[in-house]
DNA sequence: TAGGGTTTT
């Protein structure tokens, strides 16, 4: 077949001087990719149609090969967008290789805190899906953009889903702008529906075959089920790595723990002397970076066999080569909001049909591999969902609502998502937004509101932070803020959870005793950290995760750069004034009022807005009782617990938040007794 | 009495 493409990059064939031996041999490579021979066909498609709809599993090269082909036929500003900051950069440098161009020159990236892109030369740019909605703030129709390709649109996160609506709306607008969805196999027919029947490309993958087997019969403990099937696979199969997915870092610990145990004691028993050594690594984000590259490293020599017991990292964020065998239990723990309660929790349920494809194909990347399923073929066909749920339909969408508002979207109600959230969880975030004074009583953004919006926060924490010069601590705000935006910082091995409980309180202490609170040890934490030169020995010694604060700091400084844009003075009280963390808790609660606790005779609290019971999490530092007190969010897990609380006075309530806590507005319960008694009590004063 | 994974000019 003759080859009716376009020249390869026409504009740099004669001008680049350094077409390398290696560009030469990265090209053959390229021409290798199941996606090649595709080529024409998007680009032609592309010239008749807006929105094309690309589908190709693993392996096939379409991210790094399509936006080429887009540049190559003549498109002079192409954003390329990735869910994780650690592809977009990946994928960036090996773009720039395989052009022969330099890295934020003509090819480039845009993530959070770090931008290798240059605003006039950049052709190609790939950027994380959260930071192209962001530059949409300043520019809703993206007119920097002649073409912009969704990747990995079949994860539903929730930056591509308002991306995906906003880009819908932006079409019509620019009849010049060309979308490309790429996606895995799954779903394909609804992305084409929603791109009013956008005409579908599919590629073929690159895997090597992965045999599936499933239980005969449903396993009842599926944790045991699992370390049997290690065992098992060990036992029997010939050499090649494990990889198993569990649900949560405590479930892998303990898992780790209880398979080298059962290693060590058949080995030490003479009946099975043949047994090889086996290396039992844990992975899940919180792990400290060492400890993660481990999974990376090959075995000793000597026969030992690795398994990677990993949370869902191993799915799509972190890739380990030479896994073989997989044992997939098909649980995943999630995201789940429930408007009614207004909650945000973690619960474990079964995967999807699409999350068990993904899994399998882990053992499928070097050579051939099986896939272990826990579970019977029948419930894989019955009772899995085809896909995960999007994102979006599990979240609190007050700030998607912020966000959208922004945006200039007026009609929210009729935004077209792929996926509608229901109406009720739109009613509680405008309900948030407006007790937050961030839309005023028509619903429309207020100044506030829009101010709010340019901070990278939650809602709550962005109207604490906007006014926290009202309390002259505006310095404690933004570090608290940057602190609550991280993973938690506080580290708890199973081995020396006294150690570390006893080094949490040692920093309590420097900060004034625990009446000071949860948000005021976090405050101090992260000064701590800075004065000891942000030392990864000092996290260590201290348990506390490196990562997380480094990561804090960076929030901390962009924070404080925004704020000092927005005019908000930093300013703070002093690491010594008596009333530090006073203002910082009033501070906390002018956000936070909507999360507030009152004690209830008994052993529990109970939350103002729906009274429901809750417990103090066993990580606070709080051991006074306090009557009332905010709380950062609510965790449900063995029991409903409230995390990060601090004390407030009963009469700040009515101070910081009488439209809220207007006792007239509660019917007739705990909450509004409780008000009753508050109001009285001020009376009387 | 204990924390899935992403991400934000």
């Amino acid at each position: 077949m003759r080859d009716h493409s376009p020249p390869l990059c026409p504009e740099w064939e004669s001008t680049s001087p350094g077409r390398s031996a290696r560009y030469q041999a990265l090209l053959e490579s390229r021409r290798q990719l199941p996606v090649f021979p595709h080529r024409d066909v998007v680009i032609h498609t592309l010239r008749r149609h807006q929105v094309l709809v690309l589908v190709g599993e693993t392996g096939s090269g379409k991210t790094t090969q399509v936006p080429q082909f887009l540049v190559e036929a003549g498109y002079r500003r192409v954003a390329c967008t990735q869910p994780r900051r650690i592809a977009a950069v990946n994928v960036a440098k090996r773009v720039a290789e395989e052009m022969g161009v330099q890295l934020g020159a003509e090819v480039g990236y845009t993530i959070r805190f770090e931008d290798v892109s240059h605003p006039k030369r950049t052709r190609l740019k790939y950027v994380t899906d959260g930071m192209l909605l962001r530059e949409a703030y300043g520019d809703p129709s993206l007119t920097r953009y002649d073409c912009i390709l969704l990747d990995e649109a079949h994860e539903r996160t929730l930056n591509t889903d308002v991306l995906m609506g906003l880009l819908k709306s932006v079409l019509p607008r620019r009849p010049e702008l060309r979308l490309v969805v790429m996606s895995a196999t799954l779903e394909s027919g609804k992305f084409t529906d929603y791109f009013d029947r956008a005409p579908l490309v599919n590629v073929s993958g690159r895997m090597y075959p992965v045999r599936i087997e499933y239980m005969p019969q449903p396993v009842r403990d599926y944790l045991l089920a699992a370390e049997e099937a290690v065992m098992r696979i060990h036992r029997d199969e010939p050499p090649g790595d494990i990889l198993l997915f569990l649900t949560g870092a405590e479930e892998i610990d303990s898992v780790c723990d209880r398979l080298r145990w059962r290693v060590r004691t058949e080995r030490d028993s003479r009946s099975a002397a043949a047994l090889a050594p086996l290396l039992a690594l844990p992975l899940y984000s919180a792990l400290p970076p060492p400890k993660q590259q481990l999974v990376f490293e090959p075995p000793p020599p000597d026969g030992t066999r690795k398994v990677i017991v990993a949370t869902n990292v191993a799915e799509t964020s972190i890739t380990i080569d030479g896994i073989v065998y997989v044992v997939d239990p098909g649980f995943v723990k999630s995201k789940i909001f429930n408007p009614r309660s207004r909650v945000e929790s973690l619960l474990v349920s079964a995967i999807s049909k699409a999350s068990a494809q993904q899994r399998a194909g882990r053992a499928g990347r070097t050579r051939p591999g099986t896939c272990y399923r826990l579970y019977t073929e029948a419930s894989f066909q019955q009772e899995l969902a085809e896909a995960t749920h999007p994102e979006i339909l599990r979240s609190n969408l007050a700030t998607v609502v912020l966000t959208l508002k922004k945006l200039q979207v007026q009609d929210l109600v009729h935004f077209d998502f792929m996926d509608p959230p229901p109406p009720e969880t739109f009613m509680r975030a405008l309900e948030m937004l407006y007790y937050l004074h961030a839309l005023d009583d028509d619903g429309n953004l207020t100044q506030l509101g829009s101010r709010m919006a340019d901070l990278p926060l939650d809602p709550p924490l962005s109207k604490m932070l906007l006014e926290s010069d009202r309390f002259r601590c505006s310095d404690e705000a933004t570090k608290l803020a940057a602190m609550l935006s991280t993973q938690i910082v506080f580290v708890r091995p199973r081995n020396k959870q006294a150690e570390a409980d006893a080094a949490k309180l040692r920093l309590m202490s420097e900060a004034g005793g625990s009446g000071a609170g949860d948000h005021a040890l976090l405050v101090q934490v992260f000064e701590a950290y800075l004065r000891h030169g942000q030392s990864t020995r000092w996290c260590y010694e201290h348990f506390l995760n490196d990562r997380a604060l480094r990561h804090a700091v960076h929030i901390q400084q962009q924070l404080a750069r925004t704020l000092h844009r927005l005019q908000v003075p930093l300013i703070s009280p002093g690491v010594r004034a008596p009333d530090r963390w006073l203002r910082l808790r009033q501070c906390v609660l002018h956000g936070y009022f909507m999360q507030v606790a009152f004690w209830r005779r008994g052993k529990s609290y109970t939350i103002v807005r729906d009274e429901q019971t809750v417990f103090l999490h066993p990580s606070t530092v709080v051991q006074h009782r306090p009557a009332w007190v905010v709380f950062h969010e609510f965790v449900l897990t063995t029991r409903n617990y409230i995390r990060i609380v601090s004390e407030v006075r009963p009469e700040w309530l009515l101070q910081l938040a009488p439209h809220y806590f207007d006792e007239r507005e509660y019917a007739d319960g705990a909450s509004r007794q409780a008000l009753q008694r508050l109001g009285r009590y001020r009376a009387s004063k």
